[in-house]
DNA sequence: GCTTGACCCTGTAGTTGCTACAGGGTGCAT
DNA sequence: ATGCACCCTGTAGCAACTACAGGGTCAAGC
């Protein structure tokens, strides 16, 4: 199939696709004779765990490290057991982390009465740490 | 005072305040005889709002217009409180998605049963998102 | 046979919010 | 005069794309 078609079949942008190949993480495909990209199954189904993975808030390099995995079928999967484990503390990390975040705004938001920028308790609150009840 | 001390007290990189100089954040403060910038009590107040700001994860463009608001004291406040409703809002929206996100790793993580790359469930549920309980 | 439009190609530059140099100048103490 | 901490400008790098510019290809319809 042409980049269109796997474009539309696996939900990536056209040129999503073609940086993915520059930058190694899909192989680069056949051409047919004007020069276009020929894709298989094979590479549909690679940009589709791809795809999800990055879905799933995997960044590129642990991406490539799980395909380096699946290629090598004999190696041990506590490797990726190991990758997933640590990108489910880091965002269990990041959503405490907004958390407490959202829970200042709320509190910032909270404070407005309407007037003139001069009294103006959201621009208050921004201005001073102090005002807030969490270190963030 | 110098950049040097303007970084201590706010707790901001001295690459930082200058690049917040260079995008028009910050105002240019004078020069010493040697070309050395000097910073007043202005500047680090603007720049601890612009901090703060960021802390909570507005963006920079966010920041401008409420530094343009707390600029004109005239002007409403309501602004500013419609600038940071939105931003609480999409708070509120990352945390939602990162919360299914994190649920839908939770459950990929558990299927590890350790054994070969061939038989990971892990890079299995990576690869297929029929797996999924949730669409993300 | 010629045009139109959809598709494809490469290469480069932009996005956000910094951070990290390289290659130089300044100021003060020893 | 030599070391060291500090300052300057300008440019390039990071992640993960996205958006062109400027061109080639192909099938359909007139």
């Amino acid at each position: 199939m042409k980049i269109g078609e796997l474009s539309r079949a696996t939900g990536t942008n056209i040129e999503t696709i073609r940086y993915y190949e520059r930058i190694g993480l899909l192989p680069a495909p056949d051409r047919t004779a004007a020069n276009y990209r020929s894709y298989g199954d094979a590479h549909r189904s690679r940009l589709s765990f791809v795809r999800h993975s990055r879905d799933l808030g995997f960044t590129i390099e642990e991406i490539r490290s799980l395909l380096d995995l699946s290629d090598d079928p004999a190696r041990d999967c506590g490797e990726a057991d190991r990758i997933a484990t640590a990108h489910l503390e880091q965002v269990e990390a990041k959503i405490a982390q907004l958390v407490v975040l959202r829970d200042e705004l709320a509190r910032i938001v909270g404070r407005c009465r309407g007037g003139v920028a001069a009294d103006c308790r959201v621009i208050e609150a921004l201005g001073d740490h102090r005002h807030c009840e969490s270190q963030h």
